[in-house]
DNA sequence: TGAAATGTTGGGGCG
DNA sequence: ACGCCCCAACATTTC
């Protein structure tokens, strides 16, 4: 007779502080049995020294020496997720399943597929809100639709924060995990390699001036945690508080990515199509050439080029290169919002949907509260206001200094006009 | 979480 | 002293 367990379950959530599915799965009675699926279906879409598969098979690492202290480790397959859970449920006599929701469109149906699976093996789960403070539709308007416009949105989620405060969950892994032991597996068995791309320690303990520094690329006070959330290494709920203490900008940052969730959760065709659906008309140019000379940094505007060199090279560009990289793109090459956010998903270490997406219809101005499609940034002008002793450029641009600079691949005045004549017809 | 075009004001040079 | 022009600085409107 095998020995009942519970699972847990761990997918963006990747750290044993403050984590809610694996705090009641340590409450269920039974041992716990803690395991991590590497997805197929998602692994076979990326290169093979992809920097976040190492991130996380580091972390992964981790996670699994602090079990090994309680005689625990962590089960970690790889593969086709439904086929692996029905190994699993064959393999171990389960009683409850526990994991915390994801609000992805494919994530959502995976999971309800996992669940189907486990209700016909009459064994519960319970899934949990981890990764945001409030998800869904727990914010909506009045009339019981959701926010489209940021500014009330965040009003009321202030509103609520202040008035029921999250409280944060304390874990004790002693005896209440699984009694076993497995060898952590090679990189190289899960199909990849060591990355060169590293994510860099994250830094919050000195946000306190974060508003004044916070568009200046050249200043090194990014707060460098957005892998960590992306990821779950850091629990929302602990930023949240910090944020609260340190500085409200910051925490408008945070309440931004709850809002796109929220957004994608509430609209999943944001995925494909564009928010605002008059936009549909644009006719982008998409002009082949032009993209990857955006890709690859050739543009002839130095903030441009920096920014594309920064995260080619590292998987970051500061969030003022961001906005100014993404507007290029759309107004000044007229080139869809799709491909720029495909460029991003590939290379960005902190690469999520929810945020990727809405931020580039942001700049497309084809989102919801998305910019005037009359305010195109001028590449030349955001320069000299954010870097005006071409620190930052000069760090990516060695080149710089020398007349042979490449001519911009479009004139600023020209493109600016054209870009308005195409937003203004539809 | 713009930028350019257009409008207004006021000081200084100068006949 | 006065009107006129120029232009920088600032404000408003427009895209």
């Amino acid at each position: 007779m095998k020995n009942k367990i519970s699972i847990f379950w761990f997918r963006r959530d990747l750290r044993f502080e403050d984590n809610t599915g694996l705090f009641h799965a340590l409450s269920s009675g039974y041992k716990v049995l803690p395991i991590f699926i590497f997805d197929e279906e998602i692994l076979s879409q990326l290169p093979v020294n992809d920097a976040r598969v190492s991130f996380i098979y580091d972390t992964l690492f981790e996670l699994d020496k602090r079990l090994k202290k309680e005689a625990s480790s962590l089960l970690i397959k790889k593969g086709n997720v439904i086929d692996i859970w029905q190994s699993l449920l064959q393999k171990y006599e389960v009683a409850s399943v526990y994991f915390n929701k994801d609000y992805e469109p494919y994530a959502i149906e995976r999971d309800l597929q996992v669940q189907k699976l486990l209700k016909t093996k009459k064994i519960k789960s319970f899934s949990y809100k981890d990764q945001v403070i409030y998800e869904e539709q727990e914010i909506v308007k009045k009339d019981g639709k959701p926010y489209t416009v940021y500014t009330p949105y965040k009003n009321e989620w202030l509103k609520r924060y202040h008035l029921e405060r999250c409280v944060e969950k304390d874990i004790v892994l002693k005896d209440r995990v699984l009694n076993w032991n497995s060898i952590f597996p090679s990189i190289e068995t899960i199909g990849f390699e060591t990355s060169d791309i590293k994510v860099k320690l994250f830094q919050i303990d000195d946000l306190h001036n974060y508003h004044n520094v916070r568009d200046f690329p050249y200043i090194d006070k990014t707060s460098y945690v957005s892998p960590y959330l992306r990821f779950g290494l850091i629990s929302i709920r602990k930023m949240v508080i910090h944020a609260l203490q340190v500085n409200q900008t910051f925490l408008n940052e945070l309440i931004w990515r709850e809002f796109f969730m929220q957004i994608l959760y509430n609209f999943p065709r944001v995925v494909t199509e564009n928010f605002k659906t008059k936009y549909n008309a644009i006719v982008w140019r998409n002009n082949q050439d032009e993209f990857q000379k955006w890709c690859k940094g050739e543009t002839g505007y130095p903030i441009v080029d920096a920014g594309m060199k920064e995260l080619n090279n590292t998987g970051y560009m500061h969030n003022r290169v961001r906005m100014i990289v993404a507007s290029f793109l759309c107004k000044h090459l007229l080139i869809d919002w799709r491909w720029g956010e495909a460029y991003f998903a590939q290379k960005l270490l902190d690469y999520e949907l929810a945020s990727n997406n809405g931020n580039w219809q942001w700049a497309a101005s084809t989102g919801c509260d998305a910019v005037p499609y009359f305010r195109i940034f001028n590449p030349t002008t955001q320069l000299k206001r954010f870097d005006s002793k071409y620190d930052y450029v000069k760090k990516w641009l060695p080149n710089l200094n020398e007349l042979s600079y490449p001519k911009p691949i479009v004139d600023h005045k020209f493109a600016r006009i054209r870009a308005l004549d195409v937003f203004k017809k539809v």
